[in-house]
Parts: structure tokens; sequence; C-alpha cells
DNA sequence: CTTGAAAGTTAATGCCAATAGCTTGTGCGC
DNA sequence: GCGCACAAGCTATTGGCATTAACTTTCAAG
């Protein structure tokens, strides 16, 4: 009997490379268990249930997410921070499409999922506070912000634009109707 | 053996009563039969699979709204055409967040789906034409408008705006952004 | 009154999550 | 080097679900 010398964290690896081949509706603990060399029991020494795996998965996801944000982000400020950040949002959802869509967005699910949804938002309200909103300001267009990307993503990478005028273009559009809601100092 | 009285359309309604109470994950064939009163396989007799079931559902979920949608827009033009629009679209969902849900929207699973989405989507395009703005304008508009009330609504019924700020003055904000960014005639 | 299709039924298969209880590696103290 | 305890595996089992197959019964048209 060797040993796979699996971790939570492979786990959760596994499970990663699971969902961007079959979708989150595809991760089950019998994928993981094969992609990883054992018995689909065996997983519950390293994972409590499969709900709490996807509740990792996405975890990871938004940590992904956030680092690349703010990556993305340092070194600039205004317009030209936040048009930085909604493309590198596009961008993220377009490169690991099945990634994005297996973040459960209800963030009572655990207490480091929250935490996770806190980095992606700080960078926004980060971003914004360049403009001299108040606080509460802020947090009104971060939700604008948020709706605007997730929405426009989400529709995007589901096939629901269904028409051939050009995605880029009316993503382009969708940041300056954003950009252009913001105070001028 | 008394007979039920089933049809494709009292299963659908069976389903959405279902979803309305335990949520699309919820949706399994056994609940239905539970309150159909039949055993499970019985309503092969009226539904292909439980796939077909979901499509179904979700196929009266949007032709729900777009009724809706046109009944409240009927009358109107312009800004209010549009803030009427949005408010409807959020208080749909806001009135039943599970059947909105439950609409898959990836398109590709029916062609009956496909048509219940293009008459909504009829409904943000024949508003927007009041604008005077060619085809492919009006079809980015649109794009924007669904982004962003799809979006908004998506994050906040699944709980994911959790700071205090009010969440009425938020869409109202993005309601005056949105307008904001069309042409003026 | 008969008959046949539609609407049900029970039985069975296979997949999956989850639990229980057993076996075996493996690092740690000695 | 030696044993021991615990961690990491395993097999077996249960229970829920979708789905299929093969049947029985209702019911309405002729």
């Amino acid at each position: 009997m060797p040993r796979a010398g699996l971790s939570t964290a492979a786990v959760v690896d596994a499970a990663l490379d699971v969902v961007d081949q079959q979708g989150i509706e595809g991760l089950t603990l019998a994928a993981v268990a094969g992609r990883t060399g054992v018995a689909p029991p065996s997983l519950y020494k390293h994972v409590r249930s499969l709900s709490e795996l996807r509740t990792l998965v996405g975890e990871r996801v938004l940590n992904e997410m956030a680092d690349r944000f703010i990556a993305v982000v340092i070194g600039y400020s205004g317009d030209d921070a936040v048009t930085a950040l909604m493309h590198a949002y596009r961008a993220y959802v377009g490169e690991h499409p099945r990634r994005y869509a297996a973040v459960p967005f209800d963030p009572l699910h655990s207490e480091a999922l929250v935490e996770a949804g806190q980095r992606v938002l700080n960078v926004c309200l980060a971003v914004l506070r360049g403009y001299g909103m108040s606080d509460s300001a802020a947090v009104h267009a971060t939700r604008c912000l948020r709706a605007l990307a997730h929405g426009f993503v989400s529709i995007e990478t589901n096939g629901g634009f269904g028409l051939p005028e050009d995605l880029d273009e009316t993503y382009d559009q969708a940041i300056q109707m954003f950009l252009a809601s913001l105070p001028r100092p």
C-alpha cells in the first residue's frame, strides 16, 4: 500500500484541475480521488466534506484573483487604475471561466471565504479612494463596479451575449460608463 | 390506483414550488414527485429528464420576467422607461430570488430557452431605441444594462454586499450611471 | 363492451457522499 | 537501530438520487 502523500492543499489543487476541466458540477469526490490516485473515502482525511472542498476551492480562487488585482493595480491611480482593475477582472475570468463560476458568492459558507472576498473588495476600495469620495460614496461606487464587472463576465462566459457585436467594445464602453460616474477632482 | 392527472405544465408548476422553497440544488425528481403525489419514475411520462425539467423551469421564469417587464414599460419612454425596467428587474428577483438563480444563462440548453431570453432582450432593445442610437450602439447599451442589473441583483440576492450602506441608494446610483451613458437627443 | 394508448406502478442498476472499522506506513522517543 | 502511536490509507456498507425496464390499470373512442 504505497502512500500518496496527500494534504488538504494537494486535494484542493486536484479539485481545481477537476473544476477547470469539468466545471463545478463535475467536482465530485470520486473525480478528485481518481486524479490523486486514492480511494474516495481517503479524501475525508484531508477534507471534511464535499461542501467544505467547494468552499476551499472558492477561497483559493478569490485569493488568486486578489493577488492578480493587486499586482495589476500597483503603480497606477485614478482612471488608469480602475481601467486596469476591470480589465484584469475580465481577463482572469476569461482564462479560468470554470474556476470563477465555482466561487460561491454566498459568503455564509466560511470565515476564510469572507476574508478572501474582503481582499478583493479592498483593492476596489483602495483604487476608488483616490477620487476623494467619502467612505460611503466609495462603497456605493465599489458596488457598482463589482456589479458591472461580475455581471458582464458572468453573462459573457455563459454565452449569454448572442449577437455578433464585438464584446471588447462593449466592455470598454462599460468601463467608460463607470469612469464617467466618478467625481472629477 | 387513482390517477393524479399530471401534465408537463403541472410538473413544471410543482418544480417551481420546489425551487422557491429549496433552491435550484433542491430541485430533484424525488421532491417534485413527492409534491405531486406520484412515484419518481412516473415523472418521465411528462418530462424527459431532470436536465430537461431544469430547462423548462428556466424557460418559465424568463417568460414570467419578460411579461412583467413589458407590462411595466408600456406607456413610458426614455429615462422613465429605463428606470422602470431596471426597477422591475430588481423587484422580480427580490420577490423570487431562487427562481432567478434557477435560470441557466447558458442558452445552448434549448431552443425555447433562447426564445424566452430573446423576449427579455427585446424589451431592453425596444426601450433603448427611443434614444436614437444605431442598432449596434443599442446592442452595446443593452449589454451594459443587462450586465449592471444582473450583476447587482445576483450579488445582492446571494448576500454578497456585506456593508451596511443602503442598497436602494446604490441601485439608484447605478441607474443614474447607466442613464448618463445614453445619448441625449 | 372492447381495446389500446397513456399514466401510473414496482423492481433494479449505477453513481455518488458519507460513515465505520480495519491495516499499514512512518516519524519520534529511546 | 527498536518499538509505538498516530496519520493515511483501505474495503465494506448505507442511503439518496436519476434512470431504465417491464408491468398494470385507467379511460375514452369506436
